[in-house]
DNA sequence: CAAGATTAAAGTGTCGACAATCGACGATTA
DNA sequence: TAATCGTCGATTGTCGACACTTTAATCTTG
């Protein structure tokens, strides 16, 4: 028998992807609150609750480490992040950046196929914004962007999307309550796109300024409703490796 | 009198940083070439010839393939990233796009402190660029578009920086040479930091866009002609894994 | 002789264990 | 009393081992 070519429509093969699952899990717990933001992670905890052993915990929250959820502090474990409202900013001033950029190459790309695609999901946010149900509507309204960023067709492009997609999920997780009214964030999708068909760069990055200034306020001002005056972070390491052994600066 | 702790010049205690220095024995042997792109990385041989256990292997590859150096395929292994043009493309598509970014940010926040921080890096580029070590050379340019991210403040954009630079690291160091003029190189940071300091944000994504561009056309050509016309990659960036001809040397 | 089946080797995923390290608590001292 | 130092428990870093999967090599068989 052949090796049975790629089952190109992948059903997921979780089934054995254990750290897939560990990391979900504890995705879940976070976004859930369980885990409140700054509480210490405890890889043998983890491991003995799920009845696996803390390889594959550590993997997992290696990889929430990258997404943002966790900060890892040497020799001290992983701790949820906490959400600063500095980090709240940065996340939403570069997801500004990219995604004008990524508004700029999809209309250079778009087709009327794509187009049609975009449309539909705007549909889709509409009737969603019914259902009254907060995390499908955020999801969906992720799914909207994260079209423009597959229309753009710049893989790392979309790549960062998604991690900085996890991060908001956190927040809005955390936030508990949808930051605007659902039909108001459906409505606002339809100007962006049009500006997008009609692929003037200025107007484009204009609707987006306006489009995710607006989400970018309003999870500010909530954020900063919930933070206690106190709120204090641990700062992410990034250390960054520089090949000729070169100092990091 | 306050305790005082903190010796100010701390000399990095990276000591019994096994991870960190594995990762950095790899990647050294990555843009040396004695890892060529495409090539895979056997955890235990890798372990073995270091006199270590696989697990801080098995991190630091980890690091590096959030680093983009190495891919990771489930059951397969880790694979020396190829660098096919697409993602070079993709990468210097994605840097025009913060960089622009922070160019801007940088010039709001810019103070008489950071503008001469800036202007001396140049200096130092000039001065570099009589040494003929281009390694230094590339160095010290990075260097300097680093200080704009953090001039611009934003950690979140400074980190991604730091991958994109890894990455870029990478290829720079297969390919081998230089891919310019080293004095060419210096002096065309001059009008960037003078966009800069005049705080047009359209005079400074030009400069960006001529700068960054320059050097994506130089790194796009060599790449060309280094790759022979059959190059496949081996999977895409992100976890999701395309199995291909898996070659491994 | 080639294509498929079979077997052997190599390598990853996961596990449990041990030592080194960190943080907290309490004893000690000025 | 307050600050410093040691001690102890908890937790990470690292290790070697084993099972299962993938890959390579060998053997059938038409």
């Amino acid at each position: 028998m052949r090796p049975m070519s790629l089952p190109v429509g992948l059903p997921a093969l979780a089934d054995s992807d254990l750290v897939g699952q560990i990391a979900r899990i504890l995705m879940q717990a976070i976004v859930q609150g369980r885990l409140p933001p700054g509480s210490k992670v405890v890889e043998a905890g983890v491991a003995r609750e799920l009845g696996v052993s803390r390889a594959p915990v550590r993997e997992a929250a290696r990889l929430l480490e990258k997404q943002g959820l966790l900060v890892a502090s040497p020799r001290r474990g992983f701790f949820v992040r906490k959400l600063e409202i500095r980090n709240i900013d940065e996340i939403y001033d570069l997801r500004l950046c990219i995604e004008r950029h990524a508004g700029v190459l999809a209309a250079r790309n778009l087709t009327p196929q794509s187009r049609e695609v975009l449309r539909r999901q705007i549909d889709v946010l509409h009737k969603t914004a019914d259902l009254d149900d907060p995390a499908r509507q955020v999801e969906e309204d992720y799914r909207f962007h994260r079209l423009i960023f597959e229309i753009a067709d710049n893989r790392r492009l979309l790549r960062l999307f998604d991690d900085l997609a996890a991060e908001l999920r956190m927040v809005i997780g955390l936030i508990g309550r949808l930051y605007d009214d659902p039909h108001e964030i459906a409505r606002t999708h339809e100007p962006l796109l049009a500006a997008i068909e009609a692929g003037h760069p200025e107007r484009i990055t204009a609707h987006v300024d306006y489009h995710i200034g607006h989400a970018w306020r309003e999870v500010g001002k909530l954020v900063r409703e919930l933070t206690p005056p106190g709120g204090n972070s641990i700062a992410s390491p990034s250390g960054i490796l520089i090949p000729t052994n070169g100092v990091t600066v």
